[in-house]
DNA sequence: AAAATAATTTAACTCTCAGTAAAATTATTT
DNA sequence: AAATAATTTTACTGAGAGTTAAATTATTTT
């Protein structure tokens, strides 16, 4: 029984190793060649397997895709809920601090992992193409919600305690939100294949200071 | 030979009238479906013919989708450029009236037409779709390139006749238009399919007021 | 006005890719 | 060692973008 138990863990171990395998071979493909360029049987190729295999581990590409972008932006609702916990417990002094630490969470995440820039474009791109029917599509949905959720606590929060004005708080979080994900989709755009545009953090760093000067309480 | 010259006239009057029925169908359709839904087959069974005859209009499907999108940023650039000439000819009293024509410019046309969204964000996904191959992406990012030079004009003749303050203009220029296009994409997301969404045209007039207040030279 | 020619349109393809079914292989249990 | 279960692969299907060549329609020439 102690050695069956031992056997199961290392099946699901390789198991797990398996899906990993394919989330990387996914990632590389797909950096290279972007959702749509990048096949089933491209990314089977780099994984050293077949298509079929796949299938075993990711009931659609989309499921794929989503795979790979869901850790990513639940890192981000995290530092955003880490965020909104420091302002409760009355660790920010300032408003300036606040904005500051939010765009932080956003521009730090992707540049830790740059990917994310490709990775978020091509969850962009899947939300367009079906009706609203596919569970990965409401799945990411649901994510961006907890992303929005976070901002709006954060935002709410700032205006009670007088670090920010008296401003709408809907309006605000939509706006930051907004405005990052823009910047980010414009320069990316831009910029074409290769690596980061050097003009997303610092155009990022002045919608900051922007923000400050529109939103912090003096 | 006046004959003839009128009968040149009639055909291309004809072959004009033809390629509109097509792009009138692939908007319905693609409005309807998506830019992935809309099969060519679904496009030309809306004009009343077939696929081949498309073709004969349109070398790709993606041509058909620039076709589409490209009036609509021409206007866009030619609504901003008349902003710069009157500005220039110094029929502007202040900053704030320039952020609020500017911005205007944004939400006034797609106001004008939702369908705007939509192929915004086809376009958007065209983008990202293949490597820079592809005439129609370069003509979308050419398109969109007049849209920044035209922002950029105006911020920078804002900034010298003293309207805005001592800012980037480089900076200034990429987050205008950077939020306003992320702000538009997210709020599409969210809405889905039906219409527009009720909180874009706050979320824009928020933004509005933040830039003016962060903006303007009092 | 009829035949010849040119342009347009279409039926019937090809090719690529997501997804699947069933056979073959490998691992596990009896 | 045989039987069974799980995994992987070979060989499909189906859908959709784009093409080819034949059929149709319009235009020009005689």
């Amino acid at each position: 029984m102690q050695r069956k138990s031992s056997i199961t863990k290392r099946i699901q171990r390789e198991k797990l190793r398996r899906t990993d395998e394919i989330l990387q071979a996914a990632l590389k493909v797909m950096l290279a060649k972007s959702y749509t360029g990048a096949t089933m049987d491209d990314i089977a190729a780099e994984a050293g397997i077949t298509k079929p295999t796949i299938y075993q581990y990711f009931k659609t590409k989309d499921d794929l895709v989503v795979a790979l972008v869901e850790p990513i932006i639940l890192t981000l609702a995290e530092k955003l809920n880490a965020i909104k916990t420091d302002l409760d417990s009355g660790n920010y002094k300032s408003g300036k601090q606040i904005v500051h630490d939010v765009y932080n969470v956003y521009y730090d995440t992707f540049e830790t992992d740059p990917n994310l820039f490709k990775l978020f474009n091509i969850f962009m791109q899947m939300g367009i193409k079906k009706g609203q029917n596919s569970t990965a599509i409401k799945k990411i949905r649901d994510l961006g919600k907890k992303c929005f959720v976070a901002g709006h606590t954060i935002a709410s929060t700032a205006v009670s305690k007088g670090f920010f004005k008296d401003v709408d708080v809907h309006n605000t979080t939509e706006f930051v939100w907004g405005s990052f994900w823009g910047i980010a989709q414009i320069e990316q755009n831009k910029w074409g294949e290769e690596g980061i545009s050097p003009y997303l953090k610092p155009v990022l760093k002045y919608g900051e200071k922007l923000l400050i000067t529109a939103l912090v309480k003096k």
